[in-house]
DNA sequence: AAGTAAATGTTGCACTTGCAACATTTAACA
DNA sequence: TGTTAAATGTTGCAAGTGCAACATTTACTT
């Protein structure tokens, strides 16, 4: 997975990062960053800890519209669509504005080419995520969309253990299903012997799923 | 909306295609793209058609991951996870393999940099368009799904008129619901007076929309 | 270690929605 | 223009799920 300085050297770095007139965050647990902020578009990257994109519904619905990990890049637009980052960790952040990175014309320094297409081949890894996601929330009923989970999960890191990288509370928002909903269905696909759950991970029982064959147990 | 080759001459744009080795398709109606491609990762550039990006599950129902128009680009990474392309309409496309764009190193041509800087661009943008989609599919209710999707379509244009850009039973297909539910419930919307239908034009009728509080109508 | 907050487990019930089956309208095309 | 296909409208019903309310376990905090 290609990081935003990859390629880059400390030194080189720190010339962009004079150039793009970074400004570094540190985000207590819990709290937003919304108000520390300015610029139309950002670009952030988190030195370390957890954050959360997400949009909160008056109801009390909340949204994980996006989770950025360790050393994970996000963009941040402010038009008529308002979401909200929040740590979930304490975490540091570096914000850059996208105006500065762009409006560099003559600046033909590789480490600038190379930092660009970090940042896009970045970026086009987080469209393949959000595709991942959106075919997820696509599936209709609430064990499609966990076979479907952890069908994708099992194939990226090619076994067939899981660990889920967050509570199950948290998993239940990303998935978009009610967490009560989800444990009920958990606990059916348990004794129907499909998966094994130990905490947070979970083992896939069976050896190929389609949402429309019925499963297929090993 | 930045296009692929904005700010690029003629000729310029010429010499590029020439660098990135593109290969230029023409698809006829309800073909897939899947079977005339090769490379790990394509960037595609619509130059007239519609295409769509779907996932068959075996049961037949089709999930629409992504929507492209006319002048739009797409990515498509061959990986654990096969979607298709398929034109939903005669469709003329450029395709550039991701890895000819990006092992160009020593070639510091203005138009190199402004087409990066593109694609970055229109990337970004479609991160954003996929977390709205993200929203959306995050609600519960057809209902709130379809405020959702009209509010945001709303904003974006700046009126209270819409005209969806694709026929109902694609609609359905977007926001992932069943077509006859859906219909349904935009029955209720039309008898319960907040919206207003004339073919593909729709007219919200109500001023602010959370989906908590009750609608608020004008 | 005690006390509090957060996360997880459980279950009844009302309601929404997917599904199926069919009618009707609109579009496509020879 | 007539014929066929596609899109849209309608509705009963069974099934799945959200919601609420609560019990229990685990994680924090001082």
């Amino acid at each position: 997975m290609v990081k935003l300085f990859d390629g880059i050297n400390p030194k080189n770095r720190e010339k962009l990062e004079k150039i793009f007139e970074t400004q570094t965050l540190h985000v207590k647990k819990n709290s937003s960053i919304l108000e520390s902020i300015h610029g139309s578009r950002l670009i952030g990257y988190v030195v370390n800890g957890y954050l959360q994109m997400i949009k909160n519904d008056p109801n009390g619905t909340k949204a994980i519209i996006d989770e950025i990990l360790d050393e994970d890049t996000f963009n941040l637009t402010f038009n008529y669509n308002e979401y909200d980052i929040v740590a979930k960790e304490p975490s540091d952040i570096i914000l850059i504005d996208y105006q500065n990175i762009i409006n560099i014309n003559d600046f033909n320094k590789d480490y600038y080419l190379q930092f660009l297409k970090n940042l896009l081949e970045i970026t086009m890894t987080k469209t393949e995520e959000k595709n991942e996601r959106i075919e997820i929330l696509t599936k209709k009923t609430i064990r499609n969309r966990l076979l479907e989970y952890f069908t994708i999960m099992s194939n990226k890191h090619g076994t067939k253990f899981i660990y889920l990288p967050f509570n199950y509370t948290d998993l239940a928002d990303y998935l978009a299903i009610d967490r009560c909903a989800m444990s009920r269905e958990l606990k059916n696909l348990k004794e129907e012997g499909f998966i094994e759950i130990k905490g947070k991970r979970i083992t896939l029982l069976y050896e190929k799923y389609s949402s429309s064959d019925p499963l297929i147990n090993i």
